[in-house]
DNA sequence: GTGAAAGCGCTAACAT
DNA sequence: ATGTTAGCGCTTTCAC
């Protein structure tokens, strides 16, 4: 910077005024071009370290998640919360802790080094989570998970609401008896989705069912697993806790020679690409809104969206209908 | 720290040596204690900003990815960069640009402003690139690309290597006639693995019958629709482009009542885990190393691996057997 | 063994 | 309309 000045015979202090063009100060129109000039001739860059120091933070924000890895969600928050950061002028520093206590207090203790101007604290999927003390030095909000005994900013899926938006695809293509299949696994999705998949039958004049909820392991062995109860029901269609449960469903139904959606239709959850859209048919389900989990993480953090009436905000989950629901069918319809 | 010092009584050049705990610096047993004790007290944190103006450099590595979001891969690449950078005390500066030309200018001049240590350059398959300008600034590492006109370092799979593994599951077993699916896109993939099926059928001896290799789009539609051709080729086992276009091809072949492995064996390639290892037989196939790609970038980048002789690193695909793959049957083989 | 002081690159009063 | 100067929090000679 002290070389731009003098190649351009001015002072530091100008120099910086025309780098961040500030609005307040005059500066000559001819020494601003010559200023401009020798900045492009030196290839002068401006320090973010010393401009950091100086203002006293940082344009960091901090996210440390608990699973970069394991699924492709994580990256889905992370893309959502570097794209809004990036919009507001600011820079993701990433840390995984692998769910390690250690590595996570690390990390955070770095970004707290680094001055952050808050830090996001994610886990890979919705769930109930301690927050960590070095936590509280930070402004910070949760991504997708919650602190049951604190009033913490967070922001969460909306279970109950993705519950009842699956249910309804059903329910609007006229099916009326409708299995549930949850996770044997306790956790906020498995309750909220219940949930929701209990009001859609309500709204629409049908009588709940104990009979038609069964739990399975959620991933593809187990919605395999589930075929042989599931046909003991007497079911036009069924709702998956999850897009893997109901890749095995596929399987399970296939090797029974059922077709999808003729003689049974199938909605998952999740919405994940490399899955639900693919298969064969491909499969309907809703969306787990990850991007703008970070998006939205971001934006509670920097203030411009207040969190209205509870710290926890919900995120709709945006329905996606393929075609792995039909009409109920006469020829179809193992019950007609 | 000026707190500090004063709390203890001592100059903050000598906390400075505390903190860094010097080893050329001796200062007393008591001296030490007493600055340790005020640092808890206050809750002290050094100041990473000011740390690296005085240095001159940062801590930080920069990775700009052009994908963050499609797939699980660049998660992976992204977790292995930062394990292995935070094993040397470096942090990551993650960048998405989604591969918009201006965005990656930004990203990359931002990255120079914080003074990062290098920069890994990244994409999400595979593939010659052009190296922007502003990346020759710093020390870079490209990762899962490479610029053919240039001899920056890089890192990729060794597409030749995992093509030849994928195919000596295949014929480890028995099968002499392993019909190859490849990709209809131009890419380092698709000139790499059929080569290295070549290798591995000549190393076999087994001559290579042009017949028995095809072109698909390389998704769940693409192995699905070849299986006509394929079950013209008179084929015991098959060898994918890649574990989507297996997932179809299951489909295709169940639903001509064929059976896996016993009337068809099937090996992908990529080792997608939400798809691979839940298929119904479990997939073997051949992973991509993008965890690795990661951490040898860094360690590329910091000197602590010295590229060997040609400056494009080369990393294994690693065989990952699963149920796919059985050996030629008696009853099965649709050729007996 | 420990303190004083210079300086990293920049910003923001305050002068001029 | 532009220059001077005092720090921001830290490291690092160099004295004592």
């Amino acid at each position: 910077m002290r070389d731009v000045a003098e190649g351009a015979g001015v002072s530091v202090a100008t120099v910086s005024l025309v780098v961040n063009n500030k609005k307040d100060a005059r500066i000559g129109a001819g020494t601003r071009k010559r200023v401009l000039e020798t900045i492009r001739e030196l290839g002068y860059r401006p320090n973010a370290l010393a401009k950091n120091l100086v203002s006293g933070s940082s344009r960091f924000i901090g996210l440390v998640a608990d699973a970069i890895a394991t699924t492709p969600f994580a990256g889905q928050i992370i893309h959502g919360a570097q794209d809004e950061a990036w919009k507001h002028g600011f820079v993701l520093l990433v840390a995984n802790t692998e769910g390690d206590e250690p590595v996570e207090k690390d990390a955070i203790s770095m970004m707290l080094e680094h001055k952050v101007r808050g830090i996001l604290y994610s886990t890979w999927f919705h769930r109930p989570t301690q927050i960590p003390a070095a936590l509280q030095e930070t402004d910070f909000v949760l991504v997708n998970c919650f602190s049951p005994d604190s009033d913490a900013l967070a922001v969460v899926p909306d279970e109950v609401h993705g519950g009842r938006e699956a249910t309804d695809i059903l329910v609007r293509k006229g099916h009326r008896r409708i299995a549930f299949i949850n996770a044997t696994i306790p956790a906020p999705a498995k309750d909220g989705r219940l949930q929701g998949y209990r009001e859609a039958l309500e709204s629409a004049g049908i009588a709940f069912d104990p009979h038609l909820v069964f739990d399975a392991y959620p991933d593809q062995e187990g919605g395999y697993g589930a075929v042989e109860e599931l046909l003991k029901r007497d079911v036009t269609a069924v709702f998956c806790y999850n897009d893997r449960m109901a890749m095995g469903l596929y399987d399970g139904l296939k090797q029974e020679g059922l077709s999808i959606p003729d003689d049974m239709a199938v909605v998952g959850f999740d919405n994940q690409e490399v899955i639900a859209a693919h298969m064969r048919p491909p499969l309907s389900t809703v969306a787990l809104p990850h991007y703008e989990l970070g998006a939205a993480g971001v934006r509670l953090l920097l203030g411009v969206d207040e969190p209205a009436g509870s710290p926890v905000l919900k995120l709709e989950c945006p329905p996606v209908e393929r075609d792995s629901v039909g009409p109920i069918t006469l020829t179809g319809s193992r019950l007609l």
